[in-house]
DNA sequence: CCGGTATTTCCACGAGCGAAGAAATGATAT
DNA sequence: ATATCATTTCTTCGCTCGTGGAAATACCGG
């Protein structure tokens, strides 16, 4: 990768793809603050430089990057399509399957120090969440104030992978999936399905 | 405040104290990170150098200021005191009493940002609401696995303070008082005496 | 084969940070 | 009165950061 010199490289370098995976993973890692341009570019074995000469700033370059670490259309299609029995547990089973893995658990870390660490950054993924995940989320919801329930889910499960897995707290963190999932299960049910009054 | 000049100041100049309201103020205010050494001494009208002379170092200087807003042990004693009937929501009306007042959700939303901003801050945060905030909360939990409700409930208090304050989600950011109150309450009497299996 | 353009590096700036050395000054105890 | 001590400031160090200017090199259309 560091053949020194400067000038153009040759053909089908792919070089803009690794600074976005080299970004995307260090502000999954660590956040948005502590993930710096000279460290990502260090990761993609580039200059700096090229870093902004591809995404122009670094709150552009986290825009272009964040994502989900799932396909919110599909994976609500298939949480909801087999009914409201039983929909909190494959809701929180779901979770668990997302939060177990390992790029899962870093992307979720990753947008919860982002969103908490820098305002701009926040917006970026108030964006996403809101467009991305509630909406979608929101649509399939087949009861009064579908906005406000699909809300209450999200702060659930951010509040959990917070204790969880940023703050490391007890008992939380050393908990068995399958405690956390009967525990959950039935909030999940009350969010989406309950009376909200 | 500012006379210039080297030295000693007169008898009894509360410096110390000034210091510790001004980090407490700006951790609240902006998180671990982005409350400098420099912005602290210079909100308590000080020399920077003075605030290391005082406390050691930025950790220390964290560890020595960071409170809840509230004191857990009397207002546990207040909650649960009261029976089961309605536990969950004078729970959350005791959250929002918080949350509502600007201090407590300065205090709440700085705990956030910087637990999820630095690792040693964090460290500081997790015994903190561990030994002062779970361990009380879980004694006064009449039921079986004390420790698991707690921080159940906690994990969603979190994640409502997340994402109502920190990330500033619609519609939780524009929810009425009242309408939180009554989804969250059940969610609360779930965590802390229904069924956890 | 040649001119333009996209890619890539080097270098530098100005700012901010946490931390520490050393000196000055007032309080305090003797 | 004087020596000691705590407090306070000035100054500096070494580091990291985001960003920009300018040059070098390779690819591409003619």
């Amino acid at each position: 990768m560091a053949s020194g010199g400067r000038g153009r490289r040759p053909a089908g370098s792919g070089t803009r793809e690794a600074i976005a995976a080299a970004a995307r993973r260090q502000f999954g890692e660590v956040g948005y603050q502590r993930a710096s341009l000279r460290s990502i570019a260090a990761e993609a074995g580039v200059d700096p430089r090229l870093v902004l000469h591809f995404f122009g700033s670094k709150q552009e370059l986290f825009a272009s990057v964040v994502e989900l670490p799932f396909d919110p259309e599909t994976t609500f299609d298939t949480l909801m399509a087999a009914g409201e029995q039983g929909l909190g547990r494959r809701v929180a089973e779901f979770l668990f399957g997302i939060l177990d893995s390992p790029e899962g658990r870093k992307t979720a870390t990753g947008l919860i120090r982002a969103a908490a660490s820098e305002e701009e950054a926040a917006a970026t993924i108030r964006e996403l969440v809101a467009q991305r995940l509630l909406l979608p989320l929101a649509s399939r919801v087949g009861r009064d104030r579908p906005e406000l329930r699909a809300s209450l889910v999200a702060s659930q499960i951010v509040g959990l992978a917070m204790a969880r897995h940023v703050v490391g707290l007890t008992p939380l963190a050393t908990a068995s999936r399958d405690e956390l999932v009967a525990a959950l299960a039935p909030v999940f049910d009350h969010y989406l399905t309950g009376p909200l009054t």
